[in-house]
DNA sequence: TCCCAGGGAGGAT
DNA sequence: ATCCTCCATGGG
C-alpha cells in the first residue's frame, strides 16, 4: 500500500471535470450563508479551509476560473506530506462539501415551467450549490449558532469559539489556524465565559447543554440519518435551542438531506407573498409547502429562494421627520 | 436612535 | 393551533 509519495508540503491540482455534475458558481455558493460550518475564509475568487484527514490537518485553498458552464477549478493544499490518498482525500472532500454531484441542471429543467418563480433565478445563480458539512455537531451548533442572529455575527462567534476552544494547528507554510471545538472542549466550558469571550448572546446555554448532552452519551447525531424525516424532525426540536428552522438547517447543510427546507424570516415573507397571496402563513405550513412542492429538491429550492427573498428587500422605509 | 438578523421558549388566547 | 414577549449581540 505504500503508494509513492510526493514528498512536497505543497501540492496544487485541479478537479477534473469529470467530478463536478453540471455548473458551478463557487463564489455564491460559498457566500450563501449556510449553516454546515463557518464560512470559508475569503481572499478575493479564492477561498481556505482546513480539514482533517486521518488525524492530518490539511489547509486548502479553492479557486474557480470562467463562468459556470466553462470553467476550472483550482486547489492549492498544503499539508505535512503529499500521498495519492491524501490527493484522493481532498477531492473526495471537495466533492460532497460543495455538492458537486448534484444533478443542479435536473433542478433547472424540472422548475422552468412560466409560473415557477423559482426560474427567475436560474441565470443569476447558475452553479449555486448546496453545501455539506463533514462533522454534525460542527453543522448543529453552526446552525443553533444562527438563530435570530446574521451571518456575519454567528460567524464571527464560530471563529472565536474555533479561537479559544479549539486545538490550533500550525502548517508548513507558517500559516496556522483553529479547528473547530470538540464536543467534550464545550461541554466542560463555563456558560458565562463561553458567553463573554464569543459573543452568542443567550445561545450560550443551550450550546453548552447540547454538548454536555453528547458528551454524556445521552445524544448521538448519527442517528439523525437513518430516522424518518418526520421522526428526525421531531426529535431534534426536543433539543434546547433547537426549533423547526435550526432542525431543518442541520438536517439539510448537516446530514444532507435534500427535502428539508429551513423556512427562516427571508422564506417565510417571500413564501407567503408568491404562493399564499401574502398571507402570512405559519411556518410549519411553508415548510410543508415546500416539500411537497419541490420534493427531494425542496433544499435547493430553499436556498434559490433565499436569494431571491434577500434580492428584492426595501433598501430603507423610514424618513427622517423635519 | 431604532430596527433587525437564515428563531426559540414559555405563556396566554 | 396561533399569537405575544423576551431573549444577547452588533451592523446598518
Amino acid at each position: 500500500m505504500a503508494n509513492s509519495m510526493l514528498a512536497k508540503e505543497q501540492y496544487s491540482f485541479e478537479m477534473s471535470p469529470a467530478l463536478v455534475n453540471g455548473p458551478l458558481n463557487l463564489v455564491e455558493t460559498v457566500l450563501s450563508a449556510q449553516t454546515s460550518e463557518p464560512e470559508w475564509i475569503r481572499d478575493g475568487r479564492s477561498f481556505t479551509d482546513v480539514e482533517v484527514f486521518d488525524a492530518t490537518p490539511v489547509k486548502y485553498t479553492v479557486s474557480q476560473t470562467g463562468p459556470a458552464n466553462d470553467f476550472t477549478l483550482a486547489v492549492r493544499a498544503v499539508a505535512p506530506s503529499f500521498s495519492e490518498e491524501t490527493i484522493g482525500q481532498i477531492k473526495h472532500h471537495l466533492v460532497q462539501v460543495l455538492g458537486l454531484k448534484d444533478d443542479i441542471g435536473l433542478f433547472y429543467r424540472e422548475f422552468s415551467k412560466q409560473d415557477e418563480p423559482l426560474r427567475s433565478t436560474f441565470s443569476r445563480l447558475r452553479g449555486l450549490r448546496l453545501m455539506r458539512g463533514t462533522n454534525l455537531y460542527e453543522g448543529l451548533i453552526c446552525s443553533m449558532l444562527s438563530q435570530n442572529n446574521s451571518a456575519m455575527l454567528w460567524n464571527r462567534t464560530a471563529r472565536l469559539m474555533m479561537q479559544y476552544y479549539g486545538r490550533r494547528v500550525n502548517f508548513q507554510d507558517g500559516s496556522f489556524t483553529f479547528l473547530f471545538p470538540t464536543v467534550e472542549a464545550l461541554a466542560k466550558v463555563n456558560t458565562d465565559e463561553l458567553q463573554l469571550k464569543t459573543r452568542m448572546g443567550y445561545r450560550a446555554k443551550p450550546v453548552v447543554e447540547v454538548s454536555r448532552m453528547i458528551a454524556n452519551g445521552d445524544l448521538d447525531l448519527e442517528v439523525f440519518r437513518n430516522l424518518s424525516y418526520d421522526d428526525a424532525l421531531a426529535r431534534l426540536v426536543e433539543l434546547p435551542g433547537v426549533g423547526p428552522k435550526v432542525a431543518d438547517c442541520f438536517l439539510l447543510y448537516g446530514t444532507g438531506r435534500l427535502e428539508a427546507a429551513p423556512v427562516d424570516v427571508w422564506i417565510h415573507r417571500i413564501v407567503s407573498r408568491l404562493h399564499f397571496r401574502g398571507r402570512k402563513v405559519s411556518r410549519l405550513k411553508t415548510a410543508r409547502f415546500l416539500r411537497e412542492r419541490y420534493g427531494q429538491w425542496a433544499g435547493y429550492a430553499q436556498l434559490y429562494l433565499f436569494d431571491y427573498a434577500r434580492r428584492i428587500k426595501p433598501v430603507t422605509k423610514k424618513t427622517t421627520k423635519a
